[in-house]
DNA sequence: TCTGGGGTCCTAGGACCC
DNA sequence: TCTGGGGTCCTAGGACCC
């Protein structure tokens, strides 16, 4: 059937330091004299608000020892005369759309992986099978010339290897990572660098005498098992490059989950306000399902405390449900069932256990009551898109000193992880 | 630690059924 | 009830990614 010499070519596009990066980009093209990438810099949160984290920082902050996730304090303690840029989402989501248009042109078979990585399916694509470094060589500069900035390429022939090509050394590179170059490229790396190895498991590896990607990928199984279960047994795969999968088509991805959370600006102490701010998390998260067409069963609610110990809590509703206020009344229940009295930090609502079916299940009744209120939330969500998302909103929040709808990511897109194709 | 927000997957324990 | 075992679903928590 296949044509026989057909050669699997796939590559990951990751922009360096994105939201730096663009931010930057962006500066520049308005004129701005200096570009933050060749000085120490980072795009953070405010820390006033409680949002003081190191989103992406510049090679030369990195050079500081500036860790993303670092705190904006530690951050300057590493080095004083940092310059801290504010995070813009709208740019980034343009700059995002930008690149895929750019890679589009080459390859139908584009998939998102998060705001700043494609995976690109380059199989049977003429130009690129002679010769898929040079080409993605081209890539690289294409893209630079015409959107301003670096990224790094990394070209195999799965997902996996691609990825973990494309984090081998930055910025502006271009690295292959073929099935026959495991041992040469990808073993003698310290165990660290390993994608999925993260803070926990790092120590554990390291007490069983793991220092490289080799010493794992050829380690026992029972060993490996013994000490990190089924997720032992991943890595151990992962080191030897045999999670993969194709690029099925665009990026449309099964989503499992929508949800919204946030930290609040104080320390929450009335039920009052927790409620005001779950409702607003409860009207963004319905919004978001309501746009994929999805319905949701299961209803959960997360509290962080201001120690930060995290408690969830969560529940199955009898049916399917999009309707705000079906959903914000489960919220409300989880948070009386769930909540002792000490102060909130951060309050989120997921709904999982999604759907795309009707209202099925339902007597005749109750269906003409679901049709009524999915009229007037499809109402609400037009008027939101057409005028803000804060345009229409409930009583309960005038002179509230609240934000009625609350929550990032108001794109469509989901972001799938490379585990979901093992 | 002056410590974000969007996700996915795995595990362990309990409920319930046969 | 001094009661076995397998399957499945639900829940809470935790690890990881960007």
């Amino acid at each position: 059937m296949e044509c026989e010499n057909k050669q699997n070519i796939i590559m990951h596009v990751d922009v360096n330091s994105a939201f730096l990066s663009w931010s930057a980009a962006h500066a520049v093209e308005n004129g701005c004299k200096i570009d933050y990438r060749t000085m120490p810099s980072i795009v953070g949160g405010n820390p006033r608000n409680r949002h003081g984290i190191v989103l992406a920082k510049s090679i030369p902050a990195k050079r500081y020892g500036i860790k993303t996730a670092d705190t904006i304090y530690s951050a300057l303690q590493k080095c004083p005369n940092l310059k801290i840029v504010p995070a813009d989402y709208q740019l980034y989501m343009q700059c995002s759309e930008a690149l895929r248009q750019i890679l589009k042109r080459y390859s139908p078979r584009v998939e998102r992986f998060s705001i700043d990585e494609y995976f690109v399916d380059f199989s049977g694509v003429n130009s690129c099978q002679t010769d898929p470094v040079g080409f993605a060589h081209y890539l690289k500069d294409t893209i630079y010339r015409e959107l301003g900035f670096t990224v790094n390429i990394g070209v195999s022939s799965n997902k996996l290897l691609a990825k973990i090509a494309g984090d081998f050394e930055k910025p502006n590179k271009v690295h292959s990572l073929f099935k026959h170059e495991i041992t040469t490229k990808l073993w003698p790396m310290p165990i660290a660098d390993l994608y999925m190895v993260g803070r926990k498991t790092l120590p554990k590896l390291t007490a069983m005498g793991i220092e490289t990607v080799g010493d794992l990928a050829i380690i026992d199984q029972t060993l490996i098992t013994s000490q990190l279960k089924k997720y032992g047994l991943m890595l151990v795969a992962i080191a030897n490059g045999e999670i993969g999968g194709a690029i099925s088509g665009g990026d449309k991805q099964v989503v499992k989950s929508i949800g919204n959370a946030t930290t609040i600006a104080f320390d929450v102490t009335t039920k009052d306000e927790a409620l005001m701010i779950l409702l607003s998390l409860t009207e963004m998260t319905c919004m978001r399902l309501r746009a994929k067409s999805l319905l949701a069963s299961t209803v959960a609610i997360t509290i962080k405390s201001a120690d930060f110990s995290k408690l969830s809590h969560q529940m199955t509703l009898s049916s399917a449900t999009d309707d705000t206020s079906t959903i914000f009344k489960a919220v409300r229940q989880l948070f009386d069932d769930s909540w002792d009295g000490t102060a909130v930090r951060l309050l989120g609502v997921r709904l999982t256990n999604l759907s795309n079916g009707q209202y099925y299940q339902l007597n005749l009744f109750d269906y003409q009551y679901a049709e009524k209120r999915h009229q007037l939330n499809k109402t609400i969500d037009h008027l939101r898109q057409r005028y803000g998302k804060n345009s229409i909103f409930r009583a309960t929040f005038s002179h509230s000193g609240f934000t009625p709808v609350k929550g990032g990511t108001a794109d469509n897109d989901s972001f799938p992880t490379l585990k979901t194709q093992l």
